[in-house]
DNA sequence: ACCCTTGTTGCAAACGATTTGCATTTGCAT
DNA sequence: ATGCAAATGCAAATCGTTTGCAACAAGGGT
């Protein structure tokens, strides 16, 4: 049982209208356990609420990435795919035959990286790695 | 005095055709030393070759991608980038004041990574560090 | 409950980057 | 030099995303 954060509550604090799309969207990536991409997430919107446009969709992601509570990432290939901003800081490995997005995390690879760019005169705002492979076999 | 890779001869024998706009792309990413995208190559052969259309610089370096001559970037924000695949691997720090791109290497965080994709029963096929950040000061 | 103001929406058109269809040109093997 | 497939330039198409605008609705004040 996973404890999702409140958006909503996130959203009226910010000051921006707690509308019916982005209730919709909201409910929807916070138990999104993939990284859904905007027509993903367009799709499942309009199940909850035919009236809901594309561009909506586009605009409320906008928003919350901007407040901070989703991430969008840009995998190789396809559109941007969006998460939820819950839970710790992860890198992701995309199966080059599946598509499947794996998680991981390495403490010591944070690290590593905090420690190049600080050798290079430079503090990290953020940053991506992706690994693309094959499962071994 | 950098030794640079005779692409014309890898193109010939990839049994593709040398054409005039290709040696002079070929001419220019040969000797960049920097990410320049689509847009910026085009600019640089049209001075060589007025002729040449911006159709062909795109369609060249999807060539010379698959060729495994140039290496593709997806930087946050703007166009895909691209640079020569002389040179050994590196990845890269985007200076988010200034939009510069640094280049590092590092061995531990490479082998980092395969380990890391082993554990997960992986074999990396490549993959995609971005560090961006801002001058300590 | 009813206004009123202003943010938000849906729609369609615009956008930027990249790709593609097609008629014409060109490289290059013969 | 000739012939033909590959490559080109151009313009139109595509893809993902953004935006202008008129209609709509959230939610603070009455
Ligand atoms: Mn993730
Ligand atoms: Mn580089
Ligand atoms: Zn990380
Ligand atoms: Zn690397």
């Amino acid at each position: 049982m996973e404890q999702h954060r409140d958006y909503e509550s996130e959203l009226r604090q910010a000051g921006v209208r707690l509308t019916k799309p982005r209730k919709v969207i909201l409910k929807i990536i916070g138990e999104s356990e993939d990284h859904p991409d905007a027509m993903a997430i367009f799709r499942r919107a309009v199940k909850i609420d035919a009236s809901i446009s594309l561009a909506t969709v586009y605009r409320t992601m906008k928003l919350l990435e901007e407040l901070g509570a989703v991430h969008r990432h840009s995998f190789e290939g396809g559109p941007a795919r969006f998460e939820n901003a819950d839970g710790e800081h992860h890198d992701h490995l995309i199966d080059l035959d599946t598509g499947k997005v794996i998680e991981f995390h390495s403490e010591t690879l944070e690290k590593l990286q905090e420690q190049i760019a600080d050798e290079l005169g430079y503090d990290i705002e953020h940053h991506r790695l992706e690994l693309y492979g094959r499962k071994r076999r």
